[in-house]
Parts: structure tokens; sequence; C-alpha cells
DNA sequence: CGCCAACCGGAACGCATCGTCCACTTCCGG
DNA sequence: CCGGAAGTGGACGATGCGTTCCGGTTGGCG
């Protein structure tokens, strides 16, 4: 858990870095961890530079790709998240430990911009990422199975919902910044409140095609049966053809 | 309602326009209608006069800011959604007519993938959108108060929350545009599942400073008891700090 | 039919961001 | 202390988008 990737270079290793080198890489991605938490992954590269007070250049050789930036950047967030999740699922009680689990991750995700966005965009390249994230599944998904067979979660609750809590969260982040957090914390207790295996209304049936997968979210990883079916296909970005 | 706006000139009047630029006129409202229904609003300008086919000089020249352009595309689907939610308050049933209305808005948000972000940006130029979107809300508010009333929706529910569930919905289209139909018909099944009165888990307090007005969302039309006062206290569960 | 003002399309300009290149500087082992 | 490889910063070209300008075209009235 957590381990120390600050050792490690970014690309390929040419031996270790030279001190002012290491020392400009941690301000680097210090700068950038701050600007993706206050004003999400999309700042332009040139001002996580000029915040970290290194030039342009520097942070390309350091990361050359943007993504390799934002992976470093949220390394330390996500293996939080992983963590947080996993202490959840130890409760004893595994509804307790679901909903904390599901309050965690939200929380985060309101707090912290950036990390939303980096948890869904998956981050296609960034196998790092992607299996840190995996994992959280993984962890939500016994959670879940456990959940339902103490039958206070609905039984037909899905891993895919999990993905839909997080992308309703994102879209009260994106919307509304400033009172995320506390806007974040009513949805998801609407939504658990709707998860009791006691609620009333019948709800529409999950996605037939597998949401999780068609984001490209499904890892191999991911808790065995419930995904898998196609293979992962490269989503796109928002970008004119 | 719903008055037909397509003879009117978007600027300054100088007449009526002649016959072909009325026809291209028309066009560009068309392809406009289109592209943001299928890739939101945020499509280039130029690709909207493409589809058109026309230059983009004429687009410029009948809406002389992308808003503009904007509030005509949509300026259809609002009276539809605006009927759709009357419609649904004329049921007998609140909670019913409720939970229709609640649907139906998040179903135009999916299918539309623009509709969302000119609900929610709320185009504050555009002062005819904002006041179709505070009808639509004022709507609703008076639909929450009778189901509240009846004692079918939970008493804590705010006008607030409504547009917790447009926020949270949009993040559901932004990620994943082509599930996101059903995708969110299950999460406003999850949540009006939450809504019902006989739901037992407490939520925490609505947003104090109002999301609403933080957003700009509250305009002079919408119900007025509802909105400003704080939600009755709901104990929090010991589980985040 | 013929004129002219309104209209048209596309080229041109401005701006922001990405990612690369190069001439200068700094660390550090011998 | 010194040489050179690693490191640095800022200038530079490429790309994509928004907006304006201009020479040619056309609808419709007299």
């Amino acid at each position: 858990m957590a381990r120390d990737l600050s050792h490690q270079r970014g690309d390929d290793d040419h031996g270790p870095l030279r001190s002012d080198a290491r020392q400009n890489r941690d301000r680097i991605v210090e700068a950038a961890r701050r600007l993706f938490a206050a004003r999400g992954v999309d700042v332009p590269v040139a001002t996580v530079a000029r915040h970290a007070g290194v030039g342009v250049a520097t942070l390309y050789r350091r990361f050359p790709t943007r993504e390799a930036l934002v992976e470093q950047a949220f390394a330390e967030e996500f293996a939080a998240c992983t963590a947080a999740v996993r202490r959840a699922a130890a409760d004893p009680d595994p509804w307790q430990g679901f909903a904390t689990a599901v309050g965690k991750v939200c929380e985060m995700q309101s707090v912290d911009r950036g990390f939303g966005a980096a948890f869904l965009a998956a981050l296609p390249q960034s196998p790092h990422l992607a299996q840190e994230r995996d994992q959280v599944f993984a962890v939500l998904g016994d959670l879940v199975r456990r959940a339902q067979a103490a039958g206070s979660l609905r039984p037909d609750f899905t891993l895919d919902d999990l993905a839909l809590v997080v992308m309703a969260n994102s879209g009260i982040v994106a919307a509304a910044p400033e009172g995320a957090r506390r806007a974040s914390r009513r949805l998801v207790g609407y939504l658990l409140s709707g998860f009791r295996a006691d609620g009333l209304e019948p709800i529409p049936p999950a996605a037939g095609p597998g949401l999780l997968e068609e984001l490209g979210l499904a890892g191999p990883g991911v808790g065995a049966g419930t995904l898998r079916r196609s293979a992962p296909r490269a989503p796109r970005r928002p970008s004119s053809p």
C-alpha cells in the first residue's frame, strides 16, 4: 500500500536523478496536485510549470505526456482511496462498510476536482492507475456481495451501479465545485437510501451491455463474474475527427 | 405555449429576411440541434456551419454569439420540457406526478446531450431560456409541496435536491453518452426510491447557502417558499468526519 | 429585364495550448 | 578545480478554435 513512487523515473530509466532534477520533479508533481485539485485536470501544462517555478521543457522531459503527469499527481491519492475502501470493507457490518466506502470515494471526488476525472477517464494509457481503480472496484464488489447476502443491500444492485454513483457524483462536482462536498454528501445519502434492500420502489433493470466495460472501466482484476464480455475498447475523448 | 420563434430575427430587426437567408437560418438551427444533441453544446461553430451547408460568416451574421444559437436550438425542446412537466403535474397523485416529471426531465437530458448543459449552464445571458427553466422549477416546486403534504415525499426534500438530480444525471450523460438513457433511468429509479417518505436512511442536511442560487439558477419566478428555508434537521449517521 | 442592396462563402487574422528544439547553465566525479 | 553530461528555460512551429473582412453572387422590386 502506497509504496513511495517518487524515487522512480517517470520514463525509461537512465540512472538516478541529479539532486536538482529530483527537487524540480517533486515541485512539479506538487504543483500539479494542487492545480488539478483546484481547477481540474485540464489546466494547461504551462501553468503547472509556472507554478512549479520551472520551464516547460523540464516538465516535458520528466513527464513526456500529460497523462504521465496526471498519473504521478494522483498516485498518492489513489492509494489513499484504495486504503480507505479496504478499511471500510473490514467493517463487520457489510452494509455499514458499503455505505462508508461509497461515501469515502465520493468525498474524495468532491474535495479534489481532478480525482473524479482521473477515476472515470480511466487514463487507459496508465496501467498503474487503472489497476488501482480496478482494485477499488473489486473490493467494493466483494462488499456488495456480502451486503446482499446479509440482506441489507437490494439484490438487484450491480457493480455497474457503483459506476453510476461515481458518474453521478462527478456531475455534482462538475456543476457546483464550491458546494460539491455538501451536495455530494446529500446525493450519496439519497442513493444509499435507495440502495437498501427494503426500498419499495422497483427500478429499471441494470444496463445490459455493461456500463463499466463500455467506459473501459473493466480491468483484469475486477470481481470475476459480474463483468467481462466484450474486449475493452478505447473510449473516445471529445475531439473532432 | 411554444410560440414559433423561427420568424423572428436573431439580432436587431432590419425587416424580414430574404427567402434564401431565411432558409439558411433554418438549416443552421436544424444542424445545431442535431449536433448539440449528439455531441454536446461544445461543438465548434465551424462544424455547425459545415453541417448546415453554409459558411461561417452566414452563421455569425444570424447568431452573433454562440449563446444566441444555443437559445434558438433549444427553445423548442425547452418548451416541450415545460409542457411535459406541466402535464405530469396534472396527475391526481402528486407522487406519481413528481416521479413522472423528474423522470421526464432526466430522460430529455440523456437523449439530448446538450439539453442538460443548456439547462444547467443557465445561459444567464438568455432570459428566455432562463425563464422557461424557472417555470419548470416552479411547477416542480409545487409538485414537491403537494407530494410532501400527501405524505409520499420525504419532508426534508427541497428544491435544491432537484438541482442535485439534474446535476447527477448530467454526470451520467457526460460520462456515458451511449448508455446514458438506460443508466439515467436506473439512477432516477434509485433516487426516487430514496426520495420516498418511508425511506429509512436519514441523509445529510440540504445545502445551506442554497445550491440553486449558488449556481445562478434561482430566477425571479421560482417558488418562493421552498427555496430559502434550510431543511429540518436530520441526524447524521456516525460515518465520515 | 436590369439594378442594387442584402446575402453568401471562404480566406484571413487572433489567440491559446501542445509539444519540440537549442543555446546556455549547473552538478559532480576524478 | 575542471570537463562534460545531465539539466534548464524560453523561443518556436503546429494545431484547433473563434471572429472578422472582403470580393463575388443572387433574390426581388421597379
